[in-house]
DNA sequence: GTCTATATTTGGATAGAC
DNA sequence: GTCTATCCAAATATAGAC
């Protein structure tokens, strides 16, 4: 029996409470204060668990990131098809935006620049294999005449429309998740795809 | 003579010098004092000229818009040809996020968030008259069979393309910005009208 | 691992002299 | 229109008791 739920891992508990409030009010207007009423401590505890605030969104950023590339690693083996692929990308692209990786992935997105630029460096590395499975897959795309711009500046392109997302699309909408990717994935590939 | 060059209008100059410090350093981590610094006057002085620090963000961004509209409507006037004309647009968008502009407009794309609600409605609402530009020409894009995508979903993916740019394009690079215009209205258009 | 209490800094904003 | 001086609030972070 567990006396003390959700309390097993309460730097977990911080981090993911964290991302919530980073994402809503952002870095700097979010308090060590308020983190550590949402989660039923006092202000000092929190820094026996970080050594500071930003500690604190280091740890949130290196902790999505780490799921985030895992998803996507999943998602580019699910078919062999390099079109079928593409849109396994995309979808999962959009599922960490929108789904219960959410906050942790907006913070990821569109909060870097709250890092020091140490810490900024060690996230874009891990970053990196990240986007690595994304070139390869569109790399491959590009090889096949699947989509007829450079890969390089197709992605980047592609970061900041799906990024941009979280600030319109709404999943309890009219437009579900796959209809969006498969709207994403016709405007990489053309209206040639879009009947199938 | 002027005795006193650049603070004809002290406050033109302090919106400018504020862009770029919010730009670089965030809204939240610019301080009312180093603004000052940067203009040559004390802290104090600036409320003279402001009601509250947010009230220099609104400032930033409602001039900034009136100059996106501005340039924005122009461009949609350049030519009679929708493929030309959509190309203007994009060209434009890119330049106001590199150009002379370019700290005042990332500013207004990316830290909207900074601003209290009614100033986020006043903003919101002043950026309706740049989107409609967008969204006519895209309407005319799509009935004319340029694009395939819906007019209104292609506006919103392609806003978050092109602002991303300001994280990873440098005019002064490989790519000049005509070429990044051509590679966005490519991906928009499909590999159809590639080659002209 | 959390709390109490607090050190220390910084930032937005104001009042009144010049 | 700017400066001087300062108020006040809020925030990060620490030390030591429990």
């Amino acid at each position: 029996m567990n006396r003390t739920p959700r309390l097993e891992n309460r730097r977990e508990h911080l981090i993911q409470t964290a991302a919530q409030l980073f994402n809503d009010l952002g870095y700097e207007r979010t308090s060590v204060r308020q983190l550590a009423e949402a989660v039923g401590i006092l202000s000092g505890s929190v820094f026996h668990h970080f050594d500071s605030k930003e500690d604190i969104l280091l740890a949130v950023m290196t902790t999505t990131i780490e799921t985030m590339t895992t998803r996507l690693q999943a998602a580019s083996k699910a078919s062999n098809d390099v079109s079928e692929r593409l849109l396994a990308l995309i979808r999962t692209e959009l599922e960490l935006l929108h789904g219960d990786t959410r906050h942790g992935v907006a913070v990821t997105f569109f909060q870097w620049h709250s890092l020091g630029h140490t810490n900024q460096r060690h996230v874009l590395a891990m970053r990196a294999s990240y986007e690595k499975i994304w070139l390869d897959v569109l790399g491959q795309a590009h090889a096949s005449q699947l989509i007829h711009t450079d890969p390089f500046i197709t992605r980047r392109l592609l970061t900041g429309a799906n990024g941009w997302t979280i600030y319109w699309y709404r999943p309890d909408g009219r437009l579900d998740l796959d209809a969006l990717a498969a709207e994403v994935r016709a405007l990489l590939t053309g209206p040639a795809n879009q009947n199938r």
